[in-house]
RNA sequence: GCUCCCUUCGUCUAGAGGCCCAGGACAUAGCCCUCUCAAGGCUGUAACACGGGUUCGAAUCCCGUAGGGAGCGCCA
């Protein structure tokens, strides 16, 4: 593999489901992967024991699957860089550890959560930024030996080096300054020895040559610390780019108290991830194409330079628009398949066909098209009060007309000639009979649909004075 | 508190000093099509957070103000 090949990743933790952001931040790697013919790795950070659940392990990758995010390595595909969960790689930690220490770079910390969280609030209190006093960072020798001896078990620290400069160029935000006295030692080995975020997250990254992450927005700030720790280590970091966080309609981060923000919840409300894909796709990057997009089109119009810097607002009615462009656009026997579980077994090819064309400009979710299911094939029909005064008003006549020229030919032609009325004057009063009220899809292929006795009975309802 | 990030129509966004009295999309309003609804077509309403500079000229550059967000965790 050349040293130039783009290798993406989505590094999620196992401790929730899949979110909308999350989502965006997988969808935008792999795009960026696919566009330049690099891999798109899937790696599961799951140092954290206690808040890993294997249900979400498996939940996720449903949940990028369904998105059609195929990533090339990950923990069932085996890949170069292998294992793909973190909670397995305490192997390749170790020596890092080692050397790191060895090196005076981390030093082991004795203070207890009690001491570090008094400390922190104290500085708060102080008006000071919170950070790591430095009470465990000058220990000699001995003084390590003599709390280790008393059953201590520390964890450990990355010393920050003073005074330094840590630059860098996000691949949204350009151009980034921090200085080093702003951040404290960060803790890299819990007491219980697996590896911290900031650690594992950084080295994974370099261990496995990863060239891009875009990762959300949240983390630009802590980057100087992963590339001073990678500095330490001599391991080359990958670029960075860092994109705004999705929030709500009301500028707050995205929650539960938006509604579905998860890609379960949207699966199973109806989308297609088509319509999901598509809608993350314009979330936080532009594109001048308007149309429905598939995956490989996104790959092609994804540009980094795109990438928004401000914060995007994740809007149903937006979704909606693609869902319904996802509907439009879809191929009649896609149409089918995807209608197909709610349709009676009983209906046969032409009425599946009519039902479809009929409904399909109607809809957005496949649930929608269930109230006209019951009205052209359930047994009881309940009339919308307007629907029911038009068709008594259309007189007996009219109805036994259209009952009669039924008999020759369910066809709407023939029953306008029966009837002699065209129009509104025509349409309203027997669409009133058949659906029960004034509005819906058009007549013809709902007709075409409905089972002939259906319609006669239906006709004959009003045809009595 | 400190550090960092952000700010164009209701929403997603285009815009890298003159092409912008700001363009597109969603939503919204009206019209057309039409048996109705939907779909489709057309038209409209609607924005450069504010204040100072720099410049012949600023949405675009600089400085401030305000507002929003993030980080400062043995969470990721």
């Amino acid at each position: 593999m050349s040293r130039d090949t783009v290798v993406t990743r989505f590094a999620p933790s196992p401790s929730g489901e899949l979110h909308l952001g999350n989502a965006r931040t997988a969808l935008f790697n792999f795009l960026l992967a696919r566009k330049r013919a690099g891999r798109f790795v899937l790696r599961i950070e799951d140092t954290d024991a206690g808040r890993t659940q294997e249900t979400f392990v498996a939940a996720l990758a449903a949940d990028l699957d369904w998105l059609g995010l195929a990533w090339d390595e990950g923990p069932d595909r085996p890949g170069a860089h292998a294992p793909y969960r973190q909670s397995q790689r305490a192997a390749l930690y170790q020596p890092l550890f080692e050397r790191l220490e060895r090196e005076q770079r981390a030093y082991p910390c004795f203070c207890s959560h009690l001491e570090l969280d008094l400390s922190r609030r104290a500085q708060l209190a102080a008006g000071r930024a919170p950070r790591y006093a430095g009470t465990c960072r000058e220990l000699g020798a001995a003084e390590r030996a003599a709390r280790l001896a008393q059953g201590r078990k520390p964890s450990l620290r990355f010393r920050v080096p003073h005074a330094r400069q840590i630059e860098f160029v996000d691949l949204v935000h350009g151009r980034q300054r921090f200085v080093s006295d702003d951040i404290g030692d960060f803790i890299i080995r819990r007491e219980d020895g697996s590896a911290a975020f900031f650690f594992s997250n950084a080295v994974d990254d370099a261990l496995m040559q990863i060239s891009h992450v875009l990762r959300g927005e949240d983390h630009l700030a802590n980057t100087p610390r992963q590339q001073l720790l990678l500095e330490g280590l001599e391991l080359a970091p990958p670029q960075y780019g860092h994109v705004s966080l999705l929030v709500g309609t009301d500028g707050t981060p995205l929650s539960k108290r938006h509604g579905a923000t998860s890609v379960r919840e949207l699966r199973e409300a109806g989308y297609a991830s088509a319509a999901v894909c598509n809608q993350l796709f314009r979330l936080g990057h532009s594109t001048p194409l308007n149309q429905l997009l598939s995956l490989p089109q996104m790959a092609a119009a994804f540009e980094l330079e795109h990438l928004q810097r401000a914060p995007a607002h994740f809007e149903l009615s937006q979704l909606r628009h693609w869902q319904s462009e996802w509907v439009h656009a879809l191929a009649p026997e896609a149409a089918r398949r995807w209608l197909e579980p709610l349709l009676p077994a009983s209906l046969s090819e032409r009425q599946v066909e009519s039902f479809i064309a009929a409904v399909r400009p109607n809809i957005v979710l496949a649930e929608d098209a269930r109230a006209w299911l019951q009205i052209i094939f359930g047994e009881a029909l309940v009339f919308e009060e307007p629907a029911l005064l038009a068709a008594r008003q259309a007189g007996a006549a009219f109805f036994a007309a259209a009952a009669q020229a039924l008999e020759e030919r369910a066809d709407l032609g023939a029953l306008r000639r029966a009837t002699g009325r065209k129009g509104a004057e025509f349409f309203m009063p027997l669409r009133a009979a058949l659906t029960g009220r004034l509005h819906g899809p058009e007549l013809a292929p709902l007709l075409a649909a409905m089972p002939a006795e259906q319609v006669r009975a239906r006709l004959l309802r009003f045809a009595a004075p």
